[in-house]
DNA sequence: TAGGATACCTACTCATGAGTATGATCGAGG
DNA sequence: CCTCGATCATACTCATGAGTAGGTATCCTA
């Protein structure tokens, strides 16, 4: 009746930008591998578009011109796919901890380099899959496991926070709140990037973390009484 | 096969807690609005906790202890229905919008105001409606009414953090990504607010307020001197 | 070069859920 | 009492999409 389906009209038909394994003179013995991740690719980039409800295994077919079938020759269902594509975007964020757990910077600085990471993974193909993969699409036992993930990243972030508090390169501040605050600013990208690519995943991030390094009240505060001042936080010159 | 709906077994049968104006002795009479309100209201629990797609409007139709076309009969389908639940959750914002225009105060104080007002709307029973309502789900023109009312907010949260730099109430910053950043740790609350109630919207947005205030920075940084840490980019003093 | 394994396709099944046709019931006005 | 309109239920239609059965073409190996 009304037409589901947003994008331009006849999506969901064109291949992908990204090459195709299968395009290009059908070579059968292609690595496995590969092919596996393409299709996880293809999913998570239809996901992004459409959603997951509304992106049928077709669509991804489709989309790596191959049939419905191939694809399940690929994945065992639509559910363990999606939680590939969960896994994928979350793999970056743990190999950002991983990247620093043994740098030897105050904590404040660790935690602005897990932030940036952060955010370049939410503005990657993936980010939809981790901020929008519904504990309600998924069978209880992968909804613990991406839970327990999630928990980890969510955990590790706080980590950090207490660790900058303690060693004073971070204010003192309620780790959770401020861990959820900091996640939620960042899983938000996940939602708009997709419309405005002026920017890449990289420089948002570095601009969230400068935002929320200085917040919002002036640092020189005390100045503030003349009229049009506009002499702010100055850096030291 | 594997149970999708999660949730406790037998779910989506129990009447929900607030009463249902059809219980209580079939008073035909009722006013037609106060029904119409109880269907969005039904139907924005339900898609909280379990999602649009996979709430069916005989769900919703079971909380309310009615059948399907009862509920067809207050609204025309399915998408209009998420579409009332948003506007519903979203005309909280405006309200604040609204208190706040006239007040006489800083504009970093009016800010906050919203916020605050934002965050407990996240935390509502609308507030999934709000930032899961996915213009892929809707049809194109309910998609374009979202995202002007979306972008109104996007843009109320920008005017005021424009005024306060302006005024000295709030730090030089870019509203644009001040107030991405802002939203996205608001929006959050929806996705994690079901699973733990022990502060109210309200307490979370204002400790989110606090923390977008003061930032992560020490404030007193001159004085972080003592056990080997690098005074980075230290504030005049 | 037969035989198996791999990779892929055509053509289905089947459950789900949105939306509806049709009729029953009840209150109110005449 | 009788009818009309508002309200609600029973019992459907019908499109969609996940997942599968079974067959085919290609390559590798002996």
């Amino acid at each position: 009746m009304n037409s589901r389906r947003a994008g331009p009209p006849g999506a969901g038909k064109q291949p992908v930008a990204t090459a195709s394994p299968w395009r290009a003179s059908r070579e059968r013995q292609h690595d496995r591998a590969v092919k596996r991740e393409a299709v996880i690719r293809a999913a998570a980039q239809a996901f992004n578009e459409k959603g997951y409800h509304n992106t049928s295994l077709d669509d991804i077919a489709a989309r790596l011109e191959v049939t419905k079938p191939t694809v399940y020759y690929y994945v065992s269902n639509k559910e363990r796919l999606l939680f590939q594509c969960f896994v994928a975007g979350v793999e970056r964020i743990r190999a950002a901890f991983r990247e620093v757990r043994d740098l030897r910077a105050p904590a404040g600085e660790r935690l602005n380099a897990v932030l940036r990471h952060y955010g370049e993974a939410m503005a990657s193909e993936f980010g939809w899959c981790m901020v929008r993969a519904e504990d309600q699409d998924l069978s209880p036992a992968m909804s613990r496991h991406i839970k327990a993930l999630k928990s980890e990243i969510d955990q590790g972030i706080r980590r950090l926070i207490r660790e900058g508090v303690q060693d004073g390169s971070i204010a003192r501040c309620d780790p959770k709140m401020t861990a959820f605050a900091l996640a939620g600013a960042l899983n938000w990208i996940a939602h708009w990037y997709r419309e405005n690519q002026s920017m890449t995943g990289a420089e948002i991030a570095a601009a969230f973390v400068t935002i929320f390094e200085g917040g919002l009240r002036p640092r020189s505060a005390a100045l503030k009484v003349a009229a049009g001042v506009r002499t702010r936080r100055r850096v030291r010159a």
